[in-house]
DNA sequence: TTGTACGCGTTATCAA
DNA sequence: TTGATAACGCGTACAA
């Protein structure tokens, strides 16, 4: 069924058919009628391949993403799709891997598939490889980027405040009496640099000294959990400590429930992005809420209103809050 | 750059270029050099769309899914969008929510975007409302159910073996010594469904009287564990339980953990489908792997051969697997 | 208010 | 081995 076979059936030309199809004016009212019964009758779908080879308009967007397993990042593409279907966007989902390589070709090809714009999700993206990919493939359309930025005429960045957010947690631990505090995690992306950085920052204004493990894998157990063991041959004197995930968090309460070592009195742990793991691992995470699905909305509005021509704020931030469970002491009533 | 644009470059026709970028034969090696270093240098791009609109083929798969965020679901998302790019598709993913409102008006749009197959994730989809879409909006192209089925020309289905595994289990937790052995979960898709009428029959074949709670949510903290508690107070003896899901394995080990009772010495715990969730709770959950991974993949080719005219079995049945963790008690070594 | 004719970028058919 | 030409399904200026 193509507006032809309907312009046919209705004795009118294609025209009169597409107008009618778009609600545009300039029809009378019992064309409009009789079209769209036959519309109606023969169930009829636009073809928007077509549409967009004449308006230059796909309503695709393309989502790029590492690794949608990752549950941080599958909260985002979640409320990036929902959102972006309900504005009339349809998202073409690529796991882009976290090689660079992939990165770029995953570009490519989005470009090739003319998407209206691209939602890149993860601080991962912020990087030299796919700033060129953009300024060459993707130099006419809108790049969103989730809890990253790239400083680019057509880029923009919605953030979370990881920073200041560790700090807070920082001293949220000393004020609940935890003297020691510790940093584990990854230093692979700018996301996770600037965790370690709020954590120093904190530390180190307090004039103690940092006691910081370096994460090279993606979780403790494929490591045998080294660095924790490592963490405490270095500084045993530690009595709290904060991962860059909630996943690591989750895994330590496995650590210290075995060797005997009391979670929240005698070790605090805190992760970061309030994810599902939290609530399942006793005891209980206290975490660093980053507010992924307001992220994913704001993200996938700022694509949406850019593309409506409505002028947006090339940077914003979301102010992350900490949720207090189990795993830290709670606050003292005097 | 269009090839018409590099067609007036190199001086020859718009056809030939577009043979040469499609590699088909019958042009001079000569003219062939000529025409593939003026589209390397000017870095064209075939438009896909203008291509479909000719061919009659998008090169684009619709992945629907009842929502992302489910762990299970994930797994089984990732592994098809993964394969279907290395094959030559690209993936448009809808989340369609629970409601079979949404799953059909996903599939109209799916339809409308002119997608080549479609891949459906989750036994949810195996309903009465999806059915007539998929002869209403979708007759004409190849549907992949993954762990579901419907009985049509176009449709084909993967599925786990959960009927059996649950057997499985429950003949597992007797060989492991535990005697009251309950079963905790949701009745709402065929899949969970099924995995009851597995504990039924191991049980009943073994003469021993059903220990089964319905869930009517998707976690067990939300009701706050009532499903728990009713079952100790309907069947105190309970000495071990399986979970239609891990999440809710998970969630059952901090409710025990808090009640001293002890886990896997007084009550066995056994969850379904190996998710990330079965490694971070302590103690570590037991589970029935159904090999997500394995059957994203092969969702995903079957999708692909069948698009490729390759004959395909319409129902094929990927076997389970238990993956023992700490959660029940170890075999004991005579 | 409606229809004609053309363009969007590509492939396919046929003739040269 | 190559090139003209039509076709894919739709939008739109322009003419009627």
């Amino acid at each position: 069924m193509t507006i032809y076979d309907i312009a046919k059936l209705a004795g009118v030309s294609a025209s009169t058919v597409s107008r009618v199809v778009n609600g545009k004016p300039g029809v009378k009212p019992k064309t409009v009628n009789k079209v769209r019964k036959l519309l109606d009758q023969y169930e009829f779908q636009l073809n928007v391949n077509a549409q967009s080879l004449s308006t230059k308009v796909t309503q695709m967007v393309g989502l790029l993403i590492a690794d949608v397993r990752n549950a941080h990042y599958t909260e985002l593409a979640y409320a990036v799709e929902t959102h972006l279907l309900r504005s009339g966007y349809c998202t073409i989902i690529v796991n882009s891997g976290e090689e660079t390589d992939g990165m770029k070709s995953s570009i490519q090809m989005l470009r090739q598939r003319k998407v209206d714009g691209v939602i890149m999700i993860g601080s991962i993206f912020q990087n030299d490889v796919v700033s060129q990919a953009i300024t060459h493939f993707l130099s006419d359309v809108p790049v969103v980027i989730a809890n990253g930025y790239l400083d680019k005429e057509n880029v923009y960045g919605v953030l979370a405040d990881e920073y200041q957010g560790v700090q807070k947690c920082v001293e949220l631990l000393y004020e609940r009496r935890y003297r020691h505090v510790a940093f584990i995690g990854k230093k692979n992306t700018v996301s996770n640099r600037q965790k370690a950085e709020g954590y120093k920052n904190a530390v180190i204004s307090r004039g103690e000294p940092l006691r910081e493990i370096e994460l090279h894998s993606s979780t403790l157990m494929e490591v045998d959990y080294q660095p924790l063991k490592e963490l405490l041959r270095l500084y045993p004197e530690t009595d709290a400590i904060i991962f860059s995930n909630d996943y690591l968090a989750c895994e330590a309460t496995g650590f210290f429930g075995a060797r005997q070592i009391a979670v929240p009195e005698q070790m605090g742990l805190v992760g970061i992005n309030n994810d599902r793991y939290c609530n399942i691992s006793c005891p209980q995470i206290t975490t660093l809420d980053n507010k992924m699905a307001e992220m994913g909305l704001m993200v996938a509005t700022t694509l949406v209103d850019v593309l409506n021509g409505k002028p947006k704020a090339k940077r914003v931030m979301i102010l992350s809050e900490i949720i207090e469970r189990q795993s830290i002491r709670k606050e003292v009533r005097i």
